[in-house]
DNA sequence: GTCTATATAAAGATAGAC
DNA sequence: GTCTATCTTTATATAGAC
C-alpha cells in the first residue's frame, strides 16, 4: 500500500485517533485514560505509543484539532446550502450540532485546555471559535443585511443560540417526547420570533 | 464553642469544603486533585482526610449536594421577588446565573457523575434539575397562565434559556464590551420577543 | 505493529508522632 | 488538628522480544 510514501496513516493509527476523538470530546482531557483509548481501538495500550509517540497530550491536540476542523467544515457546508431565509439556514446548523457530540467550550476553557501547553491551547481555542460561533455570526449578519432581523450584538446572540442547541444533547432520552431536531427547530423559532403570544 | 454538641463543623473543615466546591464546580471531578483542594484550604493534604474520611468521592458528593441546594435556594429567591412581569423575573434569574460558576450539566452527566457511585449520581442529577430548569419552568408556566407568552414545550425552552445564560461565563474578558448582566438581559429580551425586526 | 514486562510518576489514602 | 513519612493504586511511558 506504500502508505509511508503517500503520507497516509496505518489502519490502527486511524482507529486510535477515532477512539481518542470520541472519548476526549465526550468526557474531556482528564477523564479519559490511555487504556480506554487503546481498548476502544482494539490494541494494547503500549502499542498506542508506536502510533502516537508524543503520548496523551500530543494525541489530544492532534485529535481535537482534527475534530474542530471537521466541525467547522460541516458548519460551513450547513450554512452554504442554497437556502434563502434565516430559519432554514439555522435549521441546517441545528441538524449539524445535534448530530455531533457537544464541543462544550466552557469545559474546554475551564479544564481541558489548562492541562496542555499554552500555544496548543491557544490554537484549539481559536479553532473552537471558528468552528462554532463564527459560522453562526456570518449567517446572522447576512440576515440582518437582508432586513430579516435586527440586533446590535449579533455575536452574543450567536453564542446564545449555539449554547441552546448544544444543550439539547443533555436531555436524557426518557424526557424526550420530541425528536432532538424538532426541539432544535422550536428553539430556532423562538430565537427568531420570541415566546410572546 | 461546643461544636460537636451542636453538630457544627470546624473552621478548617469549612475551608476544605469551600475550596473543594469552587474547584469541583469549575473544573469537574477528574481535573481536581486532593492536593489542590488542601492547598487552597491552607492545610496539608494528609490533614484533609481527618475532616473528610471518605476521601475524594465522598467530598465531591457532599460539596456538590450543598452547592446545588444553595443554587436552588438562590434561584427560588430570584423568582420569588415581587415582580409582576416575566422579563424582570428572568432578569433576576440571569443575575443569579452569571454570579455563579456554571453548573455545566453536560459535563456533569458525561464525565463527573460517571466517576461516582450510581445512587449518589442520581441524587445529584435530580438536584441539578431542581436547581436549574425547574425554577425557570415555573416562571414560564406562570407567565403563560397570565397570557404573557404562548408555547407548547416550556420545559425545552427553559433549558434553552438556561444554557444561553450559563454560556455567558464562557466569554473571555477581552471580548466583553458589555457587562455580563447586560448580555443576559439582551438574551432574555430576544427569548421573549425574538430577533425579528 | 503488537505484545509482555517493567519503569516512572502522580494521585489517593493511612499510620503515627506531635 | 496538623504534620511527616510511608504505602497503595493508578496512569503514563519505555524497553525489548516476537
Amino acid at each position: 500500500m506504500l502508505v509511508d510514501e503517500v503520507g497516509l496513516s496505518s489502519d490502527s493509527r486511524e482507529r486510535v485517533l477515532n477512539a481518542a476523538e470520541e472519548l476526549f470530546v465526550k468526557r474531556g482531557y482528564e477523564a479519559v485514560i490511555i487504556k480506554d483509548i487503546a481498548k476502544a481501538a482494539g490494541i494494547h495500550h503500549a502499542s498506542l505509543y508506536h502510533h502516537v509517540p508524543g503520548g496523551k497530550p500530543s494525541l489530544y491536540v492532534e485529535v481535537m484539532t482534527r475534530h474542530l476542523q471537521r466541525y467547522q467544515a460541516g458548519m460551513h457546508a450547513a450554512i452554504q446550502q442554497p437556502q434563502e431565509n434565516l430559519e432554514s439556514q439555522l435549521q441546517s446548523v441545528g441538524a449539524w450540532v445535534i448530530a455531533h457530540t457537544p464541543v462544550n467550550v466552557i469545559r474546554l476553557h475551564n479544564s481541558d485546555l489548562t492541562a496542555i501547553k499554552a500555544e496548543a491551547a491557544d490554537i484549539i481555542s481559536n479553532l473552537a471559535f471558528e468552528a462554532t460561533l463564527f459560522p453562526i455570526v456570518t449567517v446572522l449578519e447576512a440576515a440582518q443585511q437582508r432586513g430579516e432581523i435586527q440586533h446590535e450584538s449579533l455575536g452574543y446572540m450567536a453564542g446564545s443560540l449555539f449554547a441552546s442547541l448544544e444543550a439539547i444533547h443533555a436531555i436524557p432520552d426518557q424526557y424526550l417526547d420530541l425528536s432532538r431536531q424538532s426541539i432544535a427547530n422550536q428553539i430556532i423559532e423562538v430565537f427568531i420570533r420570541g415566546l410572546k403570544a
